[in-house]
DNA sequence: GTGCGACCTGGAGTGCACTCCAGGTCAACC
DNA sequence: GGTTGACCTGGAGTGCACTCCAGGTCGCAC
């Protein structure tokens, strides 16, 4: 099992090293593993872990249900249900957030049609 | 003309009231007319400004973008070229936006799958 | 053995976009 | 003429999600 330094963690995910402490400091990741120094050294899961918080969190989901969520991960297997359950709301979520901004879109293509047609 | 009263204006844009005077304030709506006793009149022209602040706020331009574009509108029609080019752009952002929205889509699908066929 | 860079902690500060509040005006209805 | 409800103002407060800071540790390169 290979592990991750900070820097490793904030170059493969994008978050910023005070987020992935920000992070841990709520309970989104869980407690991280340290050295001797008492630097943290993410694991495979931890970094697994927090790919689904970054499409979770790009698709709008706040941190309140992402750490409901996490909770659910944590509580075992008999839990999936639950997860498939709140993925699934949020998969609506996402669906109607798509539509709202493809027609707002569409508003905003006729405005510029328009512009074009009395510039 | 018809004018609009501001429960008028709440109730047909779905902004707030205390919104609509914040963007009074900052200068996203110009100075609104006013009755004798110094209560706000929305014009037709209010309102349909209204909604297109509506539509880049919905696809998340920020405030001061949509400043930027309140002060071309207010600065003549020599400026519509300058419009069309904000409104390409923010365009582009907008349909970032969709496609990475779609592409999160689909790895909560895949976790949806992963949960079903494990549960 | 000193400087440097990566990391640590707790806690304060930031930016955005509102949202709320206190205290007041005014017209209209009872 | 008293109460109600819609509205007014300036300014303070809120919630979210970070982001920054001071002061400190540690291991390695020079």
């Amino acid at each position: 099992m290979s592990v991750y330094t900070p820097a490793e963690v904030v170059e493969e995910t994008g978050f910023s090293l005070d987020t992935l402490r920000y992070y841990e400091k709520i309970g989104l990741l869980e407690r991280v593993g340290r050295n001797a120094a008492g630097q943290r050294r993410f694991s495979e899961e931890d970094v697994g872990w927090l790919g689904m918080v970054r499409c979770l969190r790009d698709t709008g989901m706040p941190i309140a249900t992402m750490l409901r969520f996490a909770e659910l991960v944590r509580a075992g297997d008999h839990t999936i249900p639950d997860r498939i359950k709140l993925l699934e709301e949020h998969d609506q979520q996402v669906q109607a957030q798509i539509e709202n901004l493809a027609e707002r879109q569409r508003y905003i293509h006729h405005k510029i049609s328009y512009y074009r047609s009395v510039g």
